[in-house]
DNA sequence: AGGTAACCACACCGGTCGGTATACTCGCAG
DNA sequence: CTGCGAGTATACCGACCGGTGTGGTTACCT
């Protein structure tokens, strides 16, 4: 039996260590604002979109976005942390209802990606936000390198051995990268049969 | 001998045509307007830097940057085609000086961005700056649509291979954004010795 | 001498930014 | 009946956004 973290630890985020990070309550408005503020920031960037704009769209007011999150940056965060969920909860899921040996895992994974993208152009959420935010201390940022780390301990714990969970993982940010930005629309065939390659190499070496 | 195209085309990047995407003629003023753009735009972000700040930083006013660059899009652009051009100089360089065989090109490349980076995580400039402008009409994007199939091509000319050369460019660029993003410092070395995996397994199947 | 390109200083424009304040209505629990 | 949390509506704040206009000073070219 796989054993995979579902929860995203910022602290320690290559654990397998339980910790939660739970959503505040939410109240309707504040539902619709995060979900409002999800679909703009991840169409359009997060200084792109401007919290009047966010307010208007969720059919409420900026007082309203105030009292529930206390700060755009916040919001920000919780944008990132409910994705990332959403993503690990879709994969899982997929994950279990594919052929349970290692080399099927790792290829669902792509497939998976594949079918999460679409014919969309707008790439990782988390390598977009890390492009605009850097290496300061908005609260975002942990979010987006735990969710880096956990990728990695998914592909680790798929293969059972980190130098081929490594390499799986850089073919898998850069089949993300280069099926967006680099408009190659065979990235995700590129990045499967690749990743088929890297596989069978470290079976027969 | 390699043949590697120099120049950067917008429009038919993949090809070896060697169309022109000449740099304005700068003046001092414009000169120095670029240099403090192209700092402040990689560090903080494209959205993030006003042109009142860039021209301060340059010692000069706004009037003379409109003057010289008509829009802060038109200097969005100009500042990635520089930076396209002084990466592709800088690492063609590199490769001149390297021993010539295919596998040590290839490790070169991994090498020579290591040095390029530095301590520094602001990532590739070039998916950054896809992230905040998207699948827009936006002046910059064919650049970098065209830095990444430029890199695409150079992989494959170092392999002579098109399905090594993909291979090798989805871990380059898989890399550059773990090292970044994933705040990753073992992605380089990772990188390089997927790579050298991947040539491996490629020549003795 | 006249023209012109480059540059600087500075004021100005409408619009938007993140964030706050005031005042009001509604439903619900004590 | 009262208090309170949630929500709406709207006005406001200083700061900054990309971009323009005016006027004046050099230096060089004809």
């Amino acid at each position: 039996m796989l054993q995979i973290p579902t929860t995203l630890d910022e602290t320690t985020p290559a654990s397998l260590r339980p910790v939660l990070t739970p959503m505040p309550v939410m109240t309707q408005a504040g539902t619709r604002l995060l979900d409002a503020a999800g679909d703009l920031f991840y169409d359009r960037g997060v200084r792109a979109v401007g919290v009047d704009l966010i307010a208007e769209t969720a059919g409420t007011t900026k007082k309203t976005l105030y009292d529930r999150f206390g700060s755009k940056d916040a919001l920000v965060r919780l944008y990132l942390l409910q994705r990332a969920g959403r993503w690990r909860e879709h994969l899982l899921a997929r994950l279990e209802s594919a052929p349970a040996d290692s080399e099927s895992q790792v290829l669902t994974v792509f497939d998976v990606l594949e079918a999460w993208m679409g014919p969309q152009r707008r790439g990782c959420a988390f390598v977009n936000a890390y492009a605009e935010l850097g290496d300061t201390d908005h609260p975002a940022v942990p979010v987006i390198r735990a969710e880096k780390a956990w990728m990695r301990t998914l592909f680790d714990i798929l293969t059972g051995d980190p130098v081929l969970g490594g390499h799986l993982h850089l073919l898998y940010e850069g089949t993300l990268v280069l099926l967006t930005a680099g408009a190659n629309p065979q990235a995700v065939p590129e990045g499967r049969a690749a990743a088929r390659s890297a596989m069978a190499a470290h079976h027969h070496p």
